[in-house]
DNA sequence: CCTATGACTCATC
DNA sequence: GGATGAGCCATAG
């Protein structure tokens, strides 16, 4: 692994995410060697749209706070599975299905 | 160099 | 299931 600035390594990483798939923020952090999941959000949220940080969910398998309209539009869009809470207004991506693994197979 | 902040995570009540 | 506190890491001032 290429030792590369935190952000650039965020940046690839989130990039990689195929659609239809996610990951936490804590996962993206470990992936890179690191457990800074707040770094890896601070990136993303200074990130444009070209970066699919919508991809990118909690540990819980919730959208970034204040984004959960933009992130759900997305799925929507591109098909990732989505769960309901039980009230219906909290909703959440299934990362039973699509949690990405970096090295599919 | 030290302090403060953040699109986080985990343990505990 | 929800709320609270403490931990961890990176960036900016």
């Amino acid at each position: 692994v290429v030792q590369r600035d935190f952000t650039t390594l965020v940046y690839e990483v989130v990039s990689a995410i195929p659609p239809g798939r996610a990951m936490t923020y804590g996962e993206v952090a470990a992936m890179i060697g690191s457990r800074a999941a707040r770094a890896v959000g601070r990136v993303l949220a200074h990130s444009s749209d070209d970066l699919p940080w919508w991809r990118v969910v909690r540990a819980g398998g919730y959208p970034p706070i204040g984004h959960e309209k933009t992130a759900l539009d997305q799925y929507e869009k591109e098909g990732t599975p989505l769960l309901q809470s039980t009230s219906g207004s909290g909703i959440r991506v299934d990362l039973r299905i699509a949690r990405w693994n970096e090295e599919p197979q």
